[in-house]
RNA sequence: GCCCCCGUAGCUCAGCUGGAUAGAGCGUCCCCCUCCUAAGGGGAAGGUCACACGUUCGAAUCGUGUCGGGGGCGCCA
């Protein structure tokens, strides 16, 4: 193309600048052939030139070949190409040559990504929310993988901090209650059955060795909300006291145990879910190696801290946030955000070429300030993306399920998998782009017929499992490569189809892993699978023809490795029957 | 009040770095198993791409504004 183009500047016959990329972009219709430029019109009026005489320079100008069957002007002035026949087919070699590595690419260049995702408290169970940062973070990480990039999968285990000393104190006051002492359970404790459950196992070991009476573990704190008090208060003088009355080893066992114990159940959960992660980062870690402090001192020698009112903040207006922010409250303690601050310093420091945060919706306000921190330490805060994933509303039965963390009332990850299955529960979460609100409709993901399209596609790659089972059956056999040379008898327009999508897949997979976005693999998948399905309907695959016949299952087996492909991207697995 | 996401068929959503007649699934209505799994296929009906203005040869796609829906704006994490 930029032969031709220049060819025509060269001789004269066209005057104007030649762009440095073309748009040459898959045919959306049929008859538009398999490529189209919409060239002639976008330099039309450069060249002082009708659209269509200047296309009809451009195609007179294009050198020949062989993998061009011909090249036609349509409409306002598209050049349109279509691939000759033993060009298309030669997809069916490379996909049965290449096997599971069809559809990887080099794009990536071993550049280094980090992927940060579902990273939740561990103060409780995974819920539903946290099931499609899981989903769409192991699939965006994936997908890279898939587009040669080098990726490391990244957990930040939130285990320092106030919300972990509630959930110590929660299990010692669960405990207490356990060795018979009689308390009013604060309000903002964490009130969940597994703390009973944690509670438990700590009495069942140790006895009442650290049961104190409920009357001195209550003495002088201030009161609880529902008796009229703060129930902030009330909480942060029930862990001092906790402290005090355990002292550091004590209190630790009731700590150590709750995060062992929760954090265990995530890492099951995520590994059944099919999430596998590279590193898993603790915050305790980092504020007790300085990183946190010598972050703060960084700030502040460099002049983007500030004290007001006791504490000391963050000048982040410097760099487009919207208001200041805290760093050390006035009591002395150093904020979330300071230890994430030193979180993501630590990141890029740690030479990834590139950063991923994936995040829940709620948190889109934080995004400027975490930037801000960077650009104020000197990083490149382009380096970082934040990718958003809106929240997903659980239906059943047409009506939507009411949950509430608060309450203790939500619905866990690994009750939605044992509902609807992981694969169900894969496909459903990264169906539609991560910042769409997305409704998940549980009855839908259970059904096992058509309506579902996660069975749909599953449904295309056992389809093609049980035609090479009745092959044998019936006494033929197959091998892989014995069909190629007879491809050219493939000339049903269903075939053809099919041809088309399967030397799509590999722009697919790169398209989808550049832009983070799962779903196109998700469309892909299915209008594959619908193509097989409408193929397998309307011809014979084991006719008495034997060339014909191996050509048919050359082409199936292709579009059978492709399917599995696609879905071992997605988490979901490819069954052999159905 | 400020910020983010969304508004496309009855429902759930693709399409959006501008391009040819706006697509799919579900639902509705017809039709297809003496044939490799009917968990499938074929067909019909169904649209002011929220609205207005602007940019352009050309706008669902870009810009501005309006309306409507969801979410977020702590010395919480």
């Amino acid at each position: 193309m930029h032969t031709a183009l220049s060819g025509l500047v060269a001789g004269g016959a066209l005057d104007c600048e030649i762009p440095q990329s073309i748009n040459i972009d898959h045919a959306r219709d049929k008859s538009h052939g398999d490529f189209a430029t919409n060239i002639a019109l976008v330099l039309a009026k450069a060249a002082h030139s009708k659209p269509r005489d200047l296309a009809e320079k451009i195609v007179t100008a294009l050198p020949a070949s062989d993998k061009v069957e011909k090249v036609e002007i349509a409409g306002p002035g598209f050049i349109n190409f279509f691939i000759s026949a033993s060009a298309s087919h030669s997809v069916v070699d490379d996909i049965l040559e290449a096997g599971e590595a069809y559809g990887r690419s080099t794009v990536g260049n071993g550049k280094r990504v980090q992927v940060e995702f579902v990273s939740a408290n561990p103060t409780g169970p995974l819920h539903v929310g946290h099931g499609r940062g899981a989903a769409y973070g192991a699939t965006v990480a994936d997908l890279l993988a898939a587009a040669g990039f080098e990726v490391h999968r990244e957990y930040y285990v939130n285990d320092a901090g106030r919300q972990m000393d509630i959930l110590g104190t929660s299990v010692w006051l669960r405990y207490l209650e356990l060795a018979g002492e009689v308390l009013t359970f604060p309000a903002n404790g964490y009130k969940g059955d597994y703390i009973w459950d944690i509670a438990a196992s700590v009495h069942r070991e140790q006895g009442d060795n650290f049961r104190h009476p409920s009357g001195q573990v209550f003495d002088t704190v201030p009161a609880d909300e529902p008796a009229g008090g703060d129930k902030e208060a009330h909480i942060d003088a029930l862990i001092a006291r906790a402290k005090t009355l355990l002292g550091e080893a004590g209190y630790g066992v009731f700590f150590n145990r709750a995060l062992e114990t929760i954090l265990g159940d995530i890492r099951q959960d995520l590994e059944a879910f099919g999430v596998a992660y590279e590193e898993w980062y603790s915050e305790r870690a980092l504020v007790n190696n300085g990183k946190v402090d010598a972050c703060i001192e960084r700030l502040k020698n460099s002049g983007h801290i500030y004290e007001k009112g006791g504490a000391l903040w963050f000048r982040s207006t410097d760099y487009g946030d919207e208001k200041d922010r805290v760093v050390v409250r006035d009591n002395g303690v150093k904020t979330y955000f300071a230890s994430d601050i030193a979180y993501h310093m630590d990141k890029l420091e740690r030479g990834f070429d590139r950063v991923i945060d994936i995040w829940g919706a709620d948190h889109h306000g934080y995004v400027p300030r975490v930037k801000a921190a960077l650009a104020a330490i000197g990083d490149d805060p382009s380096k970082l993306d934040v990718l958003l994933v809106q929240f997903a509303v659980l239906y059943r039965g047409g009506e939507k399920v009411q949950m509430s963390t608060r309450s203790g009332e939500f619905i866990t990850l690994r009750e939605l998998r044992e509902e609807v299955g992981n694969d169900a529960a894969r496909f459903f979460y990264v169906m539609r782009k991560c910042e769409q609100h997305m409704d998940f409709d549980l009855d839908l993901a259970k059904s096992q017929s058509n309506d579902n399209p996660v069975y749909y596609i599953q449904y295309a790659h056992a389809r093609i499992c049980s035609v090479m089972r009745q092959m044998e059956e019936k006494g033929f056999s197959h091998e892989p490569t014995a069909g190629l040379k007879h491809l050219a008898l493939l000339n049903e327009q269903h075939e053809q189809d099919i041809f088309t999508l399967l030397a799509r897949y590999p722009e697919v997979v790169e398209a989808a892993a550049l832009a983070h976005e799962p779903h196109q693999v998700v469309h892909f998948l299915h209008d594959l699978a619908k193509a097989l399905h409408t193929y397998y309907n309307a011809h014979q695959f084991l006719v008495d023809e034997s060339g014909l016949r191996d050509a048919r299952l050359s082409l199936i087996t292709a579009v059978k490795q492709v399917l599995a492909n696609g879905l071992s991207l997605l988490g979901v697995s490819a069954p052999e029957s159905m």
